[in-house]
DNA sequence: TTGACACATATCCATAATGGATATATCTAT
DNA sequence: ATAGATATATCCATTATGGATATGTGTCAA
């Protein structure tokens, strides 16, 4: 189905970025809101170091995945960031390869059928 | 916050162990017959180079992931490998990992509902 | 048979990605 | 005012990966 090379394919996304990107789709955070969210949707499985977390936010910013938005009041120290355009569909992209990979597991009865 | 189970949940894969195991549980591959497995499988966004493969090789059967298993006659150079059932077991719960990643990912409509 | 080239494993080195300690500042509660 | 939690940020060490290189063997055609 997939063409062989008719559209660019974006390169991969690190987990980190990738586990950012989805904590972000759901509402802007800040920070350590992020981490919390990634643990939680995750189930403790992933965890992001402060040296990862901060320095991912900083480069994502730069190639424009996402955006520093304005306080919600509260706390002035919060950075909140709001997922782009781009960003949201270099997630669909990961997202969808990582289903992929879901969907080989399953043929291959690493995992259980589908619930109906 | 403490972890809901008691039980160790096993350390996450890195994704070359995880799709190396992935290629290996449909049959005895050798080294770079998983490389093209893996190509394959990820629909061309997955490809080792000769350092990880055959590193991640050295330490998966240290692991005791894989064992290498007696040659398929034709060509002596090749070695075979055999996925293990600790490995079918670490491989099975990276898919879960993923599979609820996905289900985070389209329940926050990053990607399209499941055909019907 | 003998080159020429592909295949296959293996190792080395450079780069990328991550984790954790540390630093600094601010908020909250007592 | 003090203590402790929250928050961002940076530094350093470790881990993971990619690509070049090395070495040996198989295959094929002249």
């Amino acid at each position: 189905m997939s063409s062989r090379k008719s559209h660019k394919t974006s390169p991969a996304l690190t987990p980190a970025v990738f586990h950012i990107l989805l904590a972000l789709v759901e509402e802007d955070r800040h920070g350590l809101g992020i981490a919390d969210a990634i643990e939680h949707a995750s189930d403790g499985s992933m965890r992001l170091g402060p040296g990862t977390l901060y320095r991912s936010l900083k480069e994502m910013t730069h190639e424009g995945l996402v955006v520093e938005v304005a306080p919600r009041g509260e706390d002035p120290r919060r950075k909140f960031y709001r997922i782009t355009a781009p960003g949201r569909k270099r997630l669909e992209a990961e997202a969808l390869r990582y289903d992929r990979l879901v969907r080989v597991a399953r043929g291959r009865n690493v995992l259980p059928e589908r619930a109906p």
